[in-house]
DNA sequence: GTTTAGCACTCAATGCATTTGAGTGCTAAC
DNA sequence: GTTAGCACTCAAATGCATTGAGTGCTAAAC
């Protein structure tokens, strides 16, 4: 049996209007407020009946006794599930922000950028992108290049995603043809490798086998370890954190700083992030729902984003629990949706 | 005549008296705190009247009639320029630094990051840093690398400095000698020139002089455009902005607001570094001095940091007014020659 | 002439009582 | 089942007295 089954539809329509009112207006909302805002055709003791009803199974909550109600985490949870409708974003604002995607293409952290700050300015809120990531990614191509007599550009190619460099210093300049059968050594050895499957034995395996260049093999490997691990850092982009100093419930800085410390802490992030790729769909954590203490006064909203049906990364939007849902929901879908086309263009090559 | 010539020995030390207490206190500082606190050997009585004097030509000020005094900007600035005296940091400290740095040296942008972070945890403040830019720069190479059929990397060297790549799709495959003859015209036609010199008109210049390739070409001819624009935008590394929040004075968040602004304009900041770095020397900006309205309740204090004794660069905090200067200032010199030693190393190879 | 003690005065901050008003729960009438 | 009426509650606002750190001024001491 499910533990909404004590709601009925009047119940419901109060519900959605005290939630209603209280995203906007950031006030306990009492009956009377109801009676005159929302046409329910009911008066305010009716409301005051089945508030206390609401109150008695927990979807709604008292500041103090004479306060109005507001929404407690279960009541945005119902709300969240059962009544929201996720607004409709205008076809005008859906061609505005496609625009804006199709302009940064160019550059993978390019378009993640874009698409945090698209997040942050249309939510109001706080948004973050974990950048592409793909388990089936695999090394493309490693390719040596000499950039100066001493100097020697690893580049990494790697697909899908993304390309990295690194310089490396060699002891004595190496011959054009050295340098075409090192790489094409280790072409024929990395190739097409997942990157799960690079790890230090591969690469010192390598390092033995090319015995003559240990100097600049050594360097390369140590150099393709660190660019490998790098990614993981670098995943989450974050863009409008200053939007939460906006918002009344975090007022008391002691409350925001709670918020930016965080935000700060880039695991919590990554691994909300993480695990909503791993979902496969969108996902709306409210407060405490979340293991992490400084989250209980915020809620995030955030959906994977995918390539030809395989979910490569999610983007967010954190906010307080009093958040705009429904509207966040159908930003966050939209953003992700676009977000997973552009990329499909550029990474499909 | 100097406008400070009212100033005698013992106005200076009950200056100092109060500046240094402020600045630890965050409360308006009364003579009989002076008394008490600092053993000046005066009484109570005469620490005010001598304050009445320090209040009139300009060097305190009272919030109210009946409260103590606190340093006015102008204070402020004597007290930076004629009494505080920097603190040595302790050879441990000095030593941390180093190691930290010498860790990151790998990579630019690692070492800039953590330069950000080491400023910022040091002071409590919000620190930045501009990345090193140089006038002299030429460009060392341009290569173009196969990828894949359909793609060619384009990496930019640029000395010193940092090195950019960016994906350029082909229409058909260039085979081998082709990409060797592109890249041997392109570097004959490139190479060592200053980065100011390359504009449009140069890169149409080439892209008509091998025609035969203009697809090539001018595909990336536009990323080398974009990527030289792209250092600008990418100059200034921050961190600690959350230290903000710690200080008395920015808890109500209306003024913390204000500073989260003034710091995400990347263009306040960097203009500042970049004065900062063409002056040549270390430089105090305490409130309105600055041009900037969100300004007048911070200050900074800016360096540039040199390789071979020319500017490359600039790394700054910024804090309230109220700022612990002296301690400060300190930390920003040590950093900053740090970091140009480190750069030193890295960059001329 | 400079320094200091003494004293009246100021004013933000604190504490306390009072008022206000939005909101509730309960009961009885519709 | 719904609603009007009413007594009750309590946070927030308001008013008011108190406190205390701090000042400026004056006159005495050095």
């Amino acid at each position: 049996m499910s533990p909404y089954s004590l709601i009925d539809d009047r119940k419901k329509r109060i519900l959605q209007a005290v939630t209603d009112d209280y995203i906007s207006t950031a006030e306990p909302v009492g009956s009377r407020t109801i009676a005159r805002r929302y046409d329910l055709g009911i008066s305010p003791a009716t409301i005051r009946n089945e508030m206390a009803d609401l109150e008695d199974s927990g979807y709604l909550e008292q500041p103090h006794v004479s306060a109005g109600r507001i929404p407690s985490q279960k009541g945005y949870r119902f709300y969240v599930d059962f009544i929201m409708q996720t607004k409709g974003v205008s076809d005008e604002e859906k061609l505005r922000i496609r625009r804006r995607l199709e302009e940064r293409k160019r550059e993978l952290n390019l378009v993640t950028e874009e698409t945090a700050r698209i997040l942050a300015q249309l939510s109001n809120y706080a948004a973050f992108v974990l950048s592409p990531v793909s388990r089936a990614a695999v090394l493309k191509r490693l390719e040596l290049v000499q950039v100066d007599p001493q100097l020697v550009l690893v580049v990494l190619v790697v697909d899908p995603g993304f390309i990295r460099t690194h310089l490396v210093m060699t002891e004595r300049q190496l011959k054009p043809e050295q340098l075409a059968y090192i790489n094409s050594y280790l072409n024929s050895r990395l190739r097409d490798i997942p990157l799960s499957k690079i790890g230090v034995s591969l690469l010192k395996e390598i390092t033995a086998e090319l015995k003559e260049y240990s100097n600049v093999i050594e360097a390369t490997s140590e150099a393709v370890v660190q660019l490998l691990e790098r990614r993981q850092e670098e995943a989450v982009v974050t863009d409008g954190q200053i939007n939460i100093l906006e918002q009344p419930e975090f007022r008391e800085v002691e409350s925001a700083k709670r918020v930016f410390d965080l935000l700060a802490e880039d695991d919590t992030v990554s691994g909300l992030l993480l695990d909503t790729m791993n979902a496969g769909n969108i996902r709306i954590v409210i407060g405490r729902e979340s293991s992490h203490p400084n989250m209980d006064i915020c809620s995030v909203v955030s959906a994977p984003y995918a390539v030809e049906g395989v979910p490569i990364g999610a983007i967010g939007v954190l906010g307080p629990t009093r958040m705009h849902y429904a509207k966040v929901v159908a930003i966050v879908e939209l953003v992700a949706g676009h977000l997973g086309e552009i990329l499909s263009k550029m990474l499909v090559m």
